[in-house]
DNA sequence: TTCCGTTTAGTGACATTGTCACTGACACGC
DNA sequence: GCGTGTCAGTGACAATGTCACTAAACGGAA
């Protein structure tokens, strides 16, 4: 196990908080890892510690009865994973899953430490209730995408947005069928359309953005 | 202005908190009133205070650019509205509204008082957060319905949640679709495929569940 | 290397849902 | 009665989802 040190420089809830604070949260919080792919939390792994995401990226994704799947958002390092935090204290029932996108290290804070640090100190606060929020927005953006917005409009947006800096994608139609929520027939015939635009070139398992300035433009036609 | 009294009774965060944090919430909140089909927030109509509903009942829809509209859950008496408290924390704009779908009374309690009380009242902060969890699991319904669902299964499941025990809805196909976020055409033929099979029967702007068994069952069959 | 099984992508037919441009029916006030 | 606006019905078509396949690419084993 590697020394993380002193993670509380890291999250804009804790890194003003007071010096004795912090070494009491440093003492209490135990550090976790989760290899690329596995689950940090689910329906069968409701984690009983608040998460805090020190380094890495999960993908969190819901899957339906019929075993189609949509991803709702990621939490990037920095941020907490406040879906968990819902699910311990709602007793309802939900299938949202939280997978490991890369090598995470997570803090983990047991529930009397968070409640304690949410009731003194305003700054936390303020930090918890963000990420609530965010989250929210996060969902009501999906919402809205899914219900109204068009397939290859939402295709050429994550597409530049998996893409960020770089120009190539190493992804199959089903991934991006699982980010969108639809079926990869769907995917590949609208892959196949941008591809005799020129907008894209695709080989297996890959796909270059060659015109992302005329992606960009069709990602924010709607 | 009528009087209500000690509001705090009504309120799973507030009816277990000691005598005089109640009478102080007494003296600090604003009683608000909303007729009707009147706003109580909106992206043009942020409130400063946090919400708690009294009585009535607040319908909370997302409308695209478009102008389509979907219902995403409503809020009912005793519970709070904290898709304000994400409104004002998150500056992130969203198009979500709330419409009072009944004459709606809601208790207004000013930022530094409900900060006050998420810090000092356990009780209290385990009501908000209860609350937050509880709609970003109804958001997670919502994205799974749209994103999964069929049309036919959604509608008889909000036609039966709609009428309640009663057997009437006095509503309109136009309103139908908004709850659905599709369009009214969708939903006039689905309703003319479940007056054949005699489930319900139609009139000009009134809706009558004939066979609510069956209905229940559609609605359960995905 | 060749063979074979698995994963990934392509295809066409069809079902469902959404869009558009209408028409007709009903209710209400004058 | 007669307009006027709201509400519902319709058919053609477009977009998306489903199904049952085939074909191509890759990787490991023989």
């Amino acid at each position: 196990m590697v020394n993380i040190g002193d993670w509380t420089e890291r999250f804009a809830g804790t890194a003003s908080l007071p010096r004795d604070v912090r070494d009491r949260l440093v003492n209490v919080a135990r550090i976790t890892r989760y290899a690329t792919g596995t689950q940090v939390f689910g329906p069968m792994n409701v984690p009983d510690r608040l998460l805090f995401l020190y380094a890495g990226r999960i993908r969190v994704s819901q899957t339906s009865e019929a075993g189609r799947e949509i991803v709702l958002y990621r939490v990037e390092a920095g941020e907490s994973c406040v879906l968990t935090t819902a699910c311990m204290l709602a007793e309802e029932s939900y299938n949202a899953e939280g997978i490991a996108e890369t090598d995470v290290i997570a803090v983990a804070l047991p529930k009397p430490a968070f409640n304690r640090l949410v009731a003194e100190e305003e700054s936390f606060r303020t930090f918890v209730f963000a990420a609530y929020s965010r989250r929210l927005i996060d969902l009501l953006r999906v919402v809205e995408d899914v219900a109204f917005g068009r397939i290859d409009v939402r295709l050429a947006d994550r597409l530049l947005t998996l893409a960020g800096n770089c120009r190539e994608i190493p992804t199959t139609h089903q991934q991006l069928a699982t980010e969108l929520g639809t079926a990869r027939e769907v995917i590949s015939r609208v892959l196949q359309d941008f591809q005799k635009r020129t907008l894209i070139a695709q080989s297996r398992g890959h796909i270059v953005l060659v015109d992302k300035a005329a992606l960009s433009l069709l990602a924010r036609s709607a």
